[in-house]
DNA sequence: GGTATTTATCCGCATTATGGATAATATATT
DNA sequence: AATATATTATCCATAATGCGGATAAATACC
């Protein structure tokens, strides 16, 4: 009897109360997303009894979270869920603030252009602009990164707060490629250097073959809500002159809507 | 004691299985997309039992479905909750085969260009490319617009089938505008004239400053699947021309992806 | 400092969801 | 075609689960 439910949650709160169908529904949107499938299946991965399942995934795609290709019963995500999630991108205040910087800024420079918040232990896309030509990024709005990843995930990751670092890197950390960093001391001596020098390239470490530099967006606080990237072919960012350039307009950019969001200068919240 | 309770469900199911815990939360969860607030009043606009409404949101912030601002106990859509919905989106096959059509065609032409599909009694925006410097269109990414207005919903609502459009036309038609069509018979006469033409033009009947021009989308079996439309200035389309040029390409663009859906002309289901 | 909302928690009761078993389909195999 | 198998849909008796009145704690208001 192999008991390895799955779990999902990257969440880490106390569930005081129960509310068990509701949980099973909700895990079962949360598996679905990344796994669409049959009803067999689902049941069998989650260990959910068939009925039981039966229920609840039909009653989510009575209401539109789900749907079901008629001829194939595969369930996956339904209209109503993406309806709902997107309400997520309207209220956002900090994305609303950045959005014209954004846009301008996109069209201008010859890379592709993202902003990422942080959620739970991932980074995830809430803008993303991929530059004519440029195929390289399967990174489309809403994909989520491990924080030990990318430019973008180091930067967020940076700025967490030493408590939360240190949770993160106690985790085992996946390599997304041979060149991700999965070593906590190595980790620690980047982020560092993010803190100090307000900035961080990699190369290679999420695809093989893109580079990226990242900068952090600061709020009115000074604590970082946000990270800008540009992502490019890694053999762009070879060019250290490119990279100077490139990072001076992001810095710009950065800089710009974290103003726009009340910030001032050297009023960041240092996390050492 | 005025027996109001919120309504939400667009979809015509029969919820032959009650489990209604499931269920409000699903009703939870739609009513805070709209109307982000305080617990104590989304209990009472829903007319839920305070104990029952607190387990429910808890619950769902736990999971991230929700999100609760610390200092204001508004709640609204959460993190999670939006990354599962883009997985619909990952998952559209339409929109994956339209995509590159689209990119290219975004660029090209100086308007704005949308994707929708239908989703209930609603024309969802699936794809929307704001062309530099018209800042016309609140119609981001997942705006729904009732199908009876602009042409895009029209188009939509024409190929809908005979029993779904009188189902739809039976209820109240909200005008947007002055200018929005609201009674019954022109409608049809409209939805009949679109079904002939293969497009529809509208003016100022979604935003009184808009115009736009609409094709449908066949897939393999002849069904309409999506509509594009090209959104300008409602002064732009007042020239005849410039209207006659745009739709030309809007034709091109739409029936280009007709075909990669697997459509071949000559093959749409007419519904009259 | 006192009063009024808003939020959090308790806990007994009965409503509600559960899942083993079975029936109705769809799909694969010979 | 006909049989076997996998998948999906439905029943229903049982008890576990979630419900909500009531109470307590925490804030906001004055």
């Amino acid at each position: 009897m192999g008991v390895k439910k799955r779990n999902i949650h990257h969440f880490g709160q106390t569930p005081k109360t129960t509310l068990k169908g509701l949980n099973r529904a909700l895990d079962v949107l949360e598996y679905i997303a990344t796994h669409p499938g049959r009803a067999t299946d689902i049941a069998d991965s989650l260990e959910i009894a068939w009925p039981t399942l039966h229920r609840t995934v039909s009653q989510l795609e009575a209401k539109g979270f789900l749907r079901k290709d008629p001829v194939t019963n595969f369930f996956s995500i339904g209209p109503r869920m993406w309806l709902i999630g997107t309400s997520y991108l309207g209220d956002h205040e900090v994305l609303e603030i950045a959005r014209p910087h954004l846009d301008s800024a996109a069209e201008k420079y010859p890379y592709t252009l993202q902003m990422c918040e942080l959620s739970g232990h991932f980074s995830v896309v809430l803008f993303s602009h991929n530059h004519m030509g440029e195929e390289i990024t399967k990174a489309a709005l809403g994909f989520h990164f491990p924080l030990h990843c990318g430019s973008k995930g180091q930067v967020l990751l940076a700025y967490m707060g030493e408590e939360a670092i240190e949770n993160y890197l106690a985790a085992d950390l996946e390599a997304l490629t041979p060149k991700t960093i999965t070593d906590a001391d190595e980790l620690r001596a980047v982020l560092a250097a993010i803190r100090m020098d307000g900035y961080r390239v990699t190369s290679g470490d999420v695809q093989s073959f893109t580079a990226s530099i990242a900068t952090p967006v600061f709020n009115r606080t000074g604590a970082v809500v946000a990270t800008l990237c540009f992502i490019s072919q890694r053999s762009t960012f070879r060019n250290q002159e490119v990279v100077t350039t490139a990072l001076e307009a992001l810095q710009r950019i950065s800089t710009n809507i974290s103003v726009a969001l009340g910030w001032k200068p050297g009023k960041s919240i240092s996390t050492t």
